[in-house]
This record gives structure tokens, C-alpha cells and sequence, in this order.
DNA sequence: GTCTATAGACTGATAGAC
DNA sequence: GTCTATCAGTCTATAGAC
């Protein structure tokens, strides 16, 4: 809502700093854009910047939090259609699925035209930056909601399992977007970073074993995915 | 007093950057030290970092090197030595061993009092700067040596299976050290990050499942784990 | 050969006119 | 809101002293 006279248009300066900003730390990265490469793709003026947004910080912070709350919207609305689906209780691989899915697929495209906000979000995971960081470190709330619906999942387990599983499961998809040149370079292509289901599914399943152990044979029916194409 | 005589060997400066460089790395970050901050803790000129180093990135990379390949040539004789127990072939929980076992016990150490070095690793993983990335590219090589030992371990093993074993364990092991502060807060100091021993352990066993894992009872062909609503 | 002093080009940030 | 002009701070490069 518009108080106060006429205010609408005139963000045009602003939408365009974030546009030109986001494309170009996608492609060159955090380190290498200065404001005056930004100002000049958005054809605005240098103190533009600082005056809409207060400092090259916090124009990289504001678009870091806009991409990432929608992933964790995301990543909330699966949690809750698993919960839904299971009467209260989700499978503790929907759960895992939920939690790591959404960025898998928003990050690992299987095309090479990603849209320069997922190759943002690459950025943002491989260039760590100190306003990305702090971002980062104020998102245990979000982390939290996934660790309840893993203990209404799994009543039985010792919480600390459950914490640590979570947290493998994190690691191995955030690790996969960020070190996905690695992977490919030293399997010589053999791993299909581009199959992002095959990838998801795989993750998921070392996860439940993580939590479900030795005891395979017994309530998880949670398999080894094996095969790889698409 | 300057040379001639009994003298030491006059990389006193030299030595004096990196010991400086390293200790305000590690204490501060990359991002809060400048030349100048390094300068005057060494005590030396400004030019002297460009005369010996080149430049600003060189000396990171100087640093980050040196720590390196220490821990990639305790990597090797744990592997060496697991290879040789085994008459050739490891077995696949010792290769992992050797694989995050070092890295693991260089960066959790169990005190608060950790050396200047191990501070320094743990920035080099936090944040990732230009030169350190550029030289963990060329970092492929030596995990070769690990993956030709996973071949040997188990040689009936599909190559791909083993090349996302050997990621994911490293994806674990990497995260654990990277947001060790996020797993204390978001399990409220249930998991124990000076507990090294037994993170490694957990490490170990997920990977070797990973691995193994599906086919405790047979050899689990292609199987969908679950799937979301979609 | 080592090291110092000094100058240069670039960055993000800001003050003040419009 | 926008712009020009300018700030203090950074890394880098080089000429020259010891």
C-alpha cells in the first residue's frame, strides 16, 4: 500500500541495481563485480547504491534473502504435504526429501541456461562472503521445524542421531552444488551431476541409512539406488 | 649488523610474514586483515610482502600450501600403512579413515586452544577466498590415489558407486568442520564437535554404508525409496 | 640480494548541490 | 531521488638505499 503521494514508480533505479547485480555475480562472482560494473549494467549512478540499499553488503544481502526465502517457502510447503499425507507423522525419507530437494533442484538444473538466480545461489554457496554468512547463521529457526518433524517421524531415535543425520543430509546436497566441477572432473563424467532426481534420491537414501543403521532388514525399506541415467 | 659474521639466514622477514599472516588469519578472517595489519604485527615493510610473496593473493596461497600438503602426506601413510596391513588392499572403513581422519583431528581438535594453523585451516574452509579455491582445484590428483584404492578395496563395485562414496564422505567431513557452530546451535551442545573420534567414526560408518548398505540382505536392484507429491 | 620509501590506481562510501 | 565531486582506505609496483 502507497502512502504519502505518488511513490510507485520510481523503484525502477532499485529493481534495476538488483537485476544488473544478480546477473552479474552469477557470472563473475562476488570478488571480481565492483559497484561501478553494477551501476554501469543498470546504467544508474554510483551513489544509487549506497542510497537504496547502504552498502554493497547489504545489496548482496537483500538479494541473497529474497532467493532463499522462497527455497525455504519451498521447502515448508513439502514438509507440510508430507506431514499432511502421513496423518502427523511423515516418512522419515519425505521429510529428508523436502529438506534438501528444493535446492537440489534449484541449484543442480539440468540445463547449462540456469537462470542467473540459481547460478547466484551456486555463487553463494561457493564464494563465501561475510553478509551471506551471517544470512546463513540466522536460518536454525527454519532448520528446527525439519528436526521436529523428524522426531514425530522417528519417536523412538536418540535426538542426537537425528541431528547429525540432518546435518549429513545437508551436507552431502550443499557439498554436491558446491564441489559439482570437482566431482565430475575427478569421475571423468561418469557421475551425472545433471540428473538432479537421481542425485536427490541418492542423498536421501544414505541419509535414512544413516538414522535406520545396521537395522535394514528391519522397518526401512530404504535400498541403494544404484542405476544412473535418465 | 647486517650480514657478515654470524648471521642467521635473513628470511627472518620472510618467516615473520607468515607466522603473522597466518595467527591474524586466523583470529580474524580474511576479510578483516589487510596488509598493513600483517605488516606491523611482523613488524617489517609494507614492500617487503610484495617482494617475497608477489602479492597479496601468493601469500594465502603460500599458507594454505604448506598446511595442505601436510595433511595430504598424513593422508598417504595412513592409506600406505592400511594398504599394507591388508597385503594391497584396504579394507574400504580404512581408506575412509584415512581419508577424513586427518583433516577431522587437524580441525576439531578437542580444546578451545587450538594452534594458529588449525585456526587458519578452519578460516581456509569458512571462507573461501580466490587462492585457496584456486589451489583445492588442483587437489584432483591426490584423491585419485584414494579412489584407485577404493577400486582395490572392492572391485566388484560399479566405479560411479564408489566416486559418490568417496564424495560424500568428504561432503560430511568438510561440513562438519565448516558449520560446526550451526550443528551446536541448532542441537542445543547435544552433539559433541570434541568428541573427534567419535564424529570420525560416524563419518566412516554412513560412508561404508553408503557403499554397502543396501544390500545387507541382497543386492537391491534399482528401487525408488519414495517420492514426494509432484 | 634485501629491504625501504614513495607513488599510483582502484575500491566502497559520503557530502552536498540539484 | 538523483547526481557530481571527493574522501579515506586498499593492494600493487618501482626506484633506490643498505
Amino acid at each position: 500500500m502507497s502512502h504519502s503521494g505518488h511513490d510507485m514508480p520510481t523503484d525502477h533505479t532499485r529493481t534495476a541495481i538488483l537485476s544488473a547485480a544478480e546477473r552479474l555475480y552469477a557470472d563473475r562472482g562476488f570478488a571480481d563485480v565492483t559497484l561501478r560494473d553494477i551501476v554501469a549494467a543498470a546504467d544508474v549512478n554510483l551513489a544509487a547504491v549506497n542510497y537504496h540499499f547502504g552498502s554493497k553488503d547489504e545489496l548482496i544481502a537483500e538479494l541473497f534473502v529474497t532467493r532463499s526465502l522462497a527455497t525455504n517457502r519451498e521447502r515448508l510447503n513439502e514438509l507440510k504435504a508430507a506431514e499432511a499425507a502421513g496423518g502427523g507423522r511423515a516418512a522419515i525419507d519425505a521429510i529428508f526429501r523436502a529438506l534438501v530437494g528444493p535446492t537440489l533442484r534449484g541449484c543442480l538444473g539440468p540445463d547449462n541456461e540456469r537462470s542467473a538466480a540459481a547460478r547466484f545461489m551456486i555463487r553463494a554457496s561457493i564464494e563465501s562472503v561475510p553478509p551471506i554468512r551471517r544470512i546463513k547463521n540466522r536460518e536454525i529457526d527454519h532448520l528446527r521445524k525439519f528436526a521436529a518433524a523428524m522426531r514425530r517421524s522417528l519417536p523412538g531415535r536418540d535426538q542426537v542421531e537425528l541431528y547429525w543425520g540432518l546435518h549429513f543430509a545437508l551436507a552431502m546436497a550443499h557439498q554436491t552444488i558446491r564441489d559439482s566441477e570437482r566431482l565430475i572432473k575427478l569421475s571423468e563424467g561418469s557421475c551425472d551431476l545433471n540428473d538432479v532426481a537421481g542425485i536427490l534420491d541418492r542423498i536421501v537414501a544414505v541419509s535414512v541409512m544413516a538414522l535406520t543403521g545396521g537395522e535394514a532388514e528391519k522397518k526401512a525399506p530404504a535400498k541403494l539406488v544404484a542405476r544412473d541415467a535418465r
